[in-house]
RNA sequence: GGUCUGGUAGUUCAGUUGGUUAGAAUACCUGCCUGUCACGCAGGGGGUCGCGAGUUCGAGUCUCGUCCAGACCGCCA
């Protein structure tokens, strides 16, 4: 027997017993005449004591030899500290050692194993099953598996059932790029990994599964974020015989659970707000709500004087930044040149202050009058002491600019804060979005949800007006999850591929089994999809999920521990019949 | 594909206008230490300054290229 306890079991109740602990070596503090021995395991920390008055010469001798991180097995008894620790759990006891086993010996660890280690990215992505010893990921890994457990609980308990879908699949032109995997068995032929179980789990609709999800592994072979992995995990439901409503519904009901559950903390009912609103209201269709700094509209004010600028402008927005008077010309500079960076892509920025004595003072007090600026502080809800941050330009471009500064301002005003949880729901997506590179309109959510009643006929007088049935849960300015009532008819199906610019053969290729199997019977369906790295870190307070993934990819989707991806060898492109062309 | 930041001891970093033998902390090794728990004290070893070219009497430092890492933009139906 390796042990009979772990390493954070033992307290004063245990006093006087014989115990088998087993371990990695944390830490070891000789002091010649008696060795202290912090013995770690995935439950915490025990001290272990060999002392040259009470511990044979032998043991004494081997426990001379130890290093970090050895792994090893005592056998002892447990006796009071002398001087106790009161910041451990076992800080009252230690382990008088009678026998030492050496189970492996260890290289000198390349960092720190401790909470805060000293060891870089790069480095402990290189040695993550060291990386997974400290306590931090650990816990992460642990607070992953709570999450996990209390969704398929809730999701089975509301009767839904989790049925796998296959890994191999069907490349399909459309969205993200896809992994692909050469068929051996047919020459020339690729799969695909999918991008979403999204066709499967309406084929189990058709099937009558009712109420299906998974917690499922999705491809997507596309550019790494801090928040976006080419590999991640989604829990993907759907539903058959429901409304918008219903699912709304249905999963606002998991979210609830799952705060509550896993974070602590109650919520009422999810406000609702459309994808014009939050774009008005926050540039955004991802809002963070947890502060205001809402969009104020100030064409109404900005247009009637002589500043060219606002004046060719489609849109003139501004918000207050809470205490943003107190920015100095210096601030207020660097500012304007945060905007101004390509990655933002401002022209420039006007800005007001309000004193606290209520007067203004802007970068363009030459065209506005006193009472102007009133206006401009009215509009945007902007109180003495504030600043007023102002963009103009084309609509679209000048929202995502403004946007981008709002989420900038609050995190370093600490409006974000990681415990404070405020999700909402933002319905009425449009059914589809130019694609400037391809000069057409492509599905905004998938070629597979359907436009909301009536608006079918508007597809061809005005596709860019049509809202679909679709929407995304938000949580603190994250699309944590995302859905839709699907198509469930074949001919509005086809339709619909046909305003996206298939080809009857094309549809007919590529998703011709959907199409069928509409033609058997299927009922109205609709669900959701959940981003599980992403809100397992936003519900731990943290906004890299890279901390919540055992073995994540690196910026460019390299697995630098296993050195994946690599080049294969000669004979395996052969029998997969490939030739590089590089 | 693009913008920005970084790469110096095992590790985290400092390194001035280009100038003597490239430093600190920590880790590691040796010795000492009668209650440590960030133990302490003394000593020691440890460097292709990412790589390649260039400028220069002289390059960690300047220039160009390149590789790697990270953040972001594009991209992510």
């Amino acid at each position: 027997m390796y042990r009979t306890h772990d390493n954070g079991a033992l307290s004063l109740e245990a006093l006087g017993q014989e115990v088998v602990l087993s371990g990695w070596i944390q830490k070891i503090r000789d002091k010649g005449f008696m060795i202290w021995v912090d013995l770690r395991d995935r439950y915490g920390i025990t001290q272990l004591i060999f002392d040259a008055e009470r511990t044979d010469p032998k043991t004494m001798e081997l426990a001379k030899k130890l290093g970090r991180e050895f792994v090893i097995q005592v056998r002892g008894t447990v006796i009071e500290r002398e001087s106790k620790n009161p910041n451990m759990a076992t800080g009252d006891i230690e382990i008088l050692v009678s026998e030492l086993t050496l189970l492996n010996s260890a290289l000198t660890p390349p960092f720190t194993i401790e909470d805060q280690t000293d060891g870089g990215e790069d480095l402990r992505m290189k040695y993550r099953y060291l990386d997974i010893r400290r306590k931090p990921v650990r816990e992460n890994l642990m607070f992953r598996h709570r999450v996990s457990m209390a969704v398929r609980n809730y999701l089975s308990a509301q009767n839904f059932i989790e049925v796998e879908t296959p890994y191999l699949i069907k490349s399909t032109p459309e969205g993200a790029r896809d992994f692909v995997v050469p068929s051996r068995m047919n020459p020339g032929q690729f799969y695909a990994l999918p991008q979403s179980p999204q066709t499967f789990k309406q084929l189990l609709m058709v099937g009558g599964m009712d109420r299906y999800f998974q917690i499922v592994k999705c491809f997507r072979d596309e550019d790494l974020r801090a928040d976006r992995q080419p590999e991640f995990t989604q829990i993907d439901c759907e539903m058959a015989f429901v409304t918008q409503e219903d699912v709304l519904n249905a999963f606002e009901g998991l979210t609830r659970h799952l705060l509550k559950e896993i974070v602590g903390v109650e919520v009422g009912d999810f406000p609702r707000m459309t994808y014009d609103q939050a774009m008005e209201r926050y540039g955004n269709d991802k809002p963070d709500i947890r502060f205001g700094m809402e969009f104020g509209d100030l064409n109404h004010c900005t247009q009637h004087r002589d500043f060219g600028v606002f004046n060719s402008a489609e849109l003139v927005v501004g918000i207050a930044v809470p205490g943003g008077n107190a920015y100095s010309r210096k601030e207020i500079d660097a500012l304007i040149d945060w905007v101004k960076r390509p990655q933002i892509g401002a022209m420039g920025m006007v800005y007001c202050r309000v004193a606290e004595d209520g007067t203004y003072k802007s970068s363009v007090d030459k065209f506005y009058t006193q009472e102007d600026l009133a206006q401009w502080a009215q509009t945007t809800g902007a109180k003495p002491g504030d600043l007023i941050c102002v963009l103009s330009g084309p609509k679209d471009k000048v929202r995502g600019q403004l946007s981008a500064l709002r989420m900038e301002l609050a995190g370093r005003l600490g409006l974000r804060r990681p415990d404070e949880f405020a999700p909402l729901w933002v319905v009425d997506f449009p059914l589809l979005e130019w694609d400037e590179e391809t000069q057409r309109y492509h599905a905004m959510h998938h070629p597979f949800t359907s436009p909301k009643p009536g608006q079918m006929e508007l597809l061809k007088t005005d596709p860019a007006a049509v809202k679909a049935n679709a929407y995304d849960l938000v949580l603190n300015g994250n699309e944590i999850g995302g859905g839709s009532i699907r198509i469930h008819d074949k001919s509005i199906q086809s339709k619909m591929f046909d305003y996206l610019g298939f080809t009857p053969e094309e549809a007919k290729a590529q998703f011709g089994f959907l199409m069928d199997a509409f033609q058997y019977g299927a009922p109205p369906h609709g669900g959701i999809a959940f981003g599980l790295d992403r809100l397992v870190a936003i519900l731990g307070g943290q906004e890299t999920i890279r901390d919540f993934i055992a073995f994540p990819k690196n910026n460019s989707g390299r697995d630098v521990m296993i050195d994946a991806p690599s080049a294969i060898d000669d004979n395996q492109m052969k029998e997969l019949h490939i030739k590089l062309d590089l």
